[in-house]
RNA sequence: GUCCCCAUCGUCUAGCGGCCUAGGACUCCGCCCUUUCAAGGCGGCAGCGCCGGUUCGAAUCCGGUUGGGGAUGCCA
């Protein structure tokens, strides 16, 4: 949502406005505002106002606002368009459960509607303190303009309550009010939200106020079409995807597809954030609600890794690794080491997590090489000869560079031994990497130097 | 239940009456390249939910139906 605002307010020179809807003192969650600023930051997408940062509308905690909201209340009671109930929450609760029963349409029943306090009290389910509802016309309209999908019809609503018991606006006052006061001239929200809309307008236009325009975002889904849920669903926490080593501008472009068609060089899928702001059309955003596929999220942030440069790609490696505890502390020699290793890897590495794991060979010290099963069974019956003849061909070989060390081993062991590549290699990347799959071999063996180089090829001919 | 929204390959989509025997991307499967794995190149499998109507002509327009989603809270 937030990525679609910032596109909107970009495309038009105006400003991104963060604001924190709080009113429900019951579902607060420590830290999750934090979450909501940590995230934006990540993804790049900084508002221009918010409650770290300020701004002339402030403030922009809803929790805060409270008295701004009162007066509108009263305004609204004065005028006949709102009223206090003082109906219980059982009362309520019984009235839902026998309105389900018999199957009857719901929605408040006005039990409260015209009566004074004193009169109210009289009957069963009644509560000392109030709420304030909306006394919804039977002429309200229902329908109302989206930028994205044009006429809208809604449901009839309810009396919905705008001011609860303790004093907290609900959801429906409080945006409206700060939408107008923080002079907001689009909405941006999900569409679960459409069938609120009418009560929106109809609290604007009672307060006198000029409507902004709405757009509603279809809705993203979980694999089995639920609306997305942070329960279901990890990925509904953004910062998740930081934590399993994606790069925030893959999942920005990845989000970006999720609501809106390819807008890249020749409708290429991969798309700048400035290609996206530069073509952004409300119309084109998409209506029907779309599934997660972490393929198509991995597969953009392999190709945004290899786009980066070795120096880029290495700090963001080590950078993750400090962050996901990998590495604490990391030596000076540990950094030059991944920044050596990295070209090696740039083009094998579907997410930041994976980068360690793949140069593992080079940070461990020789004599801690495991050699996997499945690697040692890859080895043939001339293993021992292979070895031999490799170490015996490294041993004086200059320069220890992958650029010698190739031809060096094709001649003695391809040719001069007669042997296959494949299996000309094979030994000597079990004895290096104690894998069966591991990056290129002869880069490998400069990084790691002459003498560990052969270390590790006498360590695996030892063992056979 | 009622109201609202939506409907093209498994997934994300292009398509806004003829250019569509439906195009692209991801996944998957082959082949090429190759010291393994990748990356890259080439090729392949796979879709307009259904029924009516409008029209010379429908994926595209209309109606219905089915399916999915959302709302129906002193949650947002």
């Amino acid at each position: 949502m937030a990525l679609f605002d910032l596109a909107w307010s970009r495309h038009t020179g105006g400003q991104f406005v963060l604001r924190i809807e709080d009113t429900d003192r019951h579902r607060l969650v420590e830290g999750s505002e934090e979450q909501i600023y940590d995230t934006l930051r990540w993804l790049g997408l900084d508002p221009e106002e918010s409650p770290e940062l300020g701004g002339v509308y402030g403030p922009y905690r809803q929790s805060e606002r409270l008295d701004t909201y009162r007066p509108h209340v009263e305004q609204l009671l004065e005028d006949g368009h709102a009223y206090h109930c003082w109906c219980s929450s059982e009362r309520l609760a019984g009235m839902r459960a026998e309105q389900q029963r018999t199957k009857s349409s719901g929605g408040y029943d006005r039990l409260c509607l015209g009566k004074s306090a004193q009169e109210r009290a009289e009957l069963p389910g009644f509560s000392e303190t109030p709420v304030v509802r909306m006394h919804i016309p039977d002429d309200v309209s229902l329908e109302f303009e989206d930028l994205i999908r044009g006429t809208v019809k809604a449901p009839r609503p309810d009396d919905q309550v705008i001011l609860k018991a303790d004093g907290f606006p609900t959801y429906h006052l409080a945006v409206v009010v700060d939408d107008h006061l923080m002079n907001i001239t689009t909405v941006v929200r999900g569409e679960e939200w459409i069938s609120s809309t009418p009560k929106h307008v109809l609290l604007y236009q009672w307060l006198g106020w000029e409507p902004p325009k709405f757009a509603h975002m279809p809705l993203l889904r979980n694999t089995d079409k639920s609306k997305i849920s942070k329960r279901k669903n990890p990925a509904a926490r953004l910062m998740w995807f930081r934590e399993r080593g994606y790069l925030p501008e893959a999942l920005r472009n990845f989000l970006q597809l999720l609501a809106y068609p390819p807008v890249g060089e020749d409708d290429s899928e991969v798309a700048s954030f400035e290609e996206f702001v530069a073509a952004f059309d409300w119309q084109k955003v998409n209506t029907t609600g779309p599934i997660f596929d972490v393929k198509k999220l991995d597969w953009l942030n392999g190709h945004y890794i290899r786009q980066l440069s070795g120096t880029e790609l290495s700090a963001r490696i080590i950078n993750f690794a400090e962050e996901s505890g990998a590495l604490t502390d990391p030596t000076d020699e540990q950094v030059a080491l991944v920044a050596r290793a990295t070209p090696l890897i740039q083009e094998r590495l579907t997410l930041l997590s994976e980068a360690l794991g793949k140069i593992n060979f080079l940070i461990r010290s020789d004599d801690d090489i495991e050699i996997a099963d499945d690697a040692r069974a890859q080895l043939n019956d001339d293993a021992p000869q292979v070895l031999d003849a490799a170490m015996a061909a490294l041993a004086e070989l200059n320069p220890f560079t992958a650029e010698a060390i190739q031809p060096r081993l094709r001649a003695v062991l391809v040719e001069g031994l007669g042997i296959k590549p494949k299996f000309a290699f094979t030994p000597l990347r079990v004895g290096i990497t104690g894998q069966r799959v591991s990056p290129p071999l002869f880069e490998s063996m400069e990084i790691l130097g002459r003498k560990s180089t052969l270390l590790r090829l006498q360590g695996l001919a030892d063992s056979l």
